[in-house]
DNA sequence: GAAAATTGTTGAACAAGTTCAACTGTTGTA
DNA sequence: TACAACAGTTGAACTTGTTCAACAATTTTC
């Protein structure tokens, strides 16, 4: 069953109930997305939160200059959140689209803010969750300050396999930072 | 009195009974560190989190090539912490370092762990805390990849002065990632 | 207050990464 | 199946940032 992954997923963030587990997997519900849709487009206010059942999403922002930014990818069981949008109300900068045909479980934010003030073992997840997201972003960025881009590039495929075979050039260039042409050249070097 | 900037801190991200605040406060305690003292350095297990009352301080990693790569700096009413080596006692890769003669107020372990267990809306204030730390991060790599030194440094100038104000060229330059000759060559520019 | 250590500046040669343009190879799609 | 759209490759000229070395200025320390 969809939810599953979800469970499982929660258990291994935190000591749960099976009640609190049902609770909280009640809420959401399961969407599907074909290729190259958008679950979310900038501009516009972020009104869900996903985990990804199945399938590969990118999330980028597009800058001044039409530069395409990826902030990440993410594949079954990692999370669709734009926190800034979904808990303040704003206009995203964020794009979240599905890299092919995709399944997510998505909780509104009403749900979610009755599930933070009913189970206080929501606040510990999320908790959890956030500082351990804040800690690979804090990693991220040091390799990104030290390491060259054919060291990112390497260090990227080697770490995310799955998600990097799904990906084209472009993408995996617009994550690392660089232009797609000079991954092209770095990818001749070796 | 001294805990008065945590409390009003505590209070501009939640909600909170005066009960409950005095008895998260009660778990800190004061401590000052002299200029140049470090707090915590690399290869050992960070025991505390911290909040600044006063002074400054720097947070930086040292890579194999001998390289210091400044995470962030933390003044006034900013955290002191190493989420990955307080939560999970595992040494840490940074160093927190006075850049001035300052104070602050320590929790320890233990003391921490009481408080999430006992005190759900301290799961509530860090799940807040940490969201908002996500955010910030993630706009800053995004700045990192998209925009030049000089914009990144002009950013961090204007955006923090008073830290900026407190900082040698030097350790700025280890903040934007760049050599401290070129942020010279840079500032020569403008 | 002098010596030592650290920080900041400058230049020249170099390496990393971008831009633009032209071309090739793939993948949709009508 | 053909054609359009997009992804990938390559080269040349360029910009951004690094490295190293020498020197000047400032701060620390005894």
């Amino acid at each position: 069953m969809v939810l599953n992954a979800l469970k499982e997923h929660i258990k291994k963030n935190i000591e749960i109930s099976s009640e609190d587990l049902e609770t909280i997997c009640s809420y959401f519900k399961l969407k599907s997305i074909k290729k190259k849709d958008f679950l979310l487009t900038q501009g516009n206010i972020y009104k869900y939160e996903g985990f990804v059942i199945d399938g590969c999403f990118r999330i980028f922002t597009i800058d001044k200059k039409g530069n395409e930014n990826t902030l990440y990818f993410a594949a079954k069981d990692w999370w669709l959140m734009d926190i800034d949008s979904f808990m303040n109300q704003k206009p995203s900068n964020l794009n979240i689209q599905a890299l092919e045909d995709s399944q997510v479980l998505l909780i509104n934010r009403t749900d979610k803010l009755t599930l933070y003030q009913t189970l206080p073992v929501v606040e510990k997840l999320f908790r959890i969750m956030s500082q351990k997201a804040l800690v690979a972003w804090q990693r991220r960025l040091i390799r990104n300050q030290c390491e060259t881009a054919k060291q990112r590039y390497l260090y990227f495929s080697k770490t995310y396999p799955n998600i990097a075979s799904k990906l084209t050039d472009k993408q995996i260039a617009s994550y690392l930072g660089i232009t797609h042409e000079f991954l092209s050249k770095i990818k001749k070097q070796q």
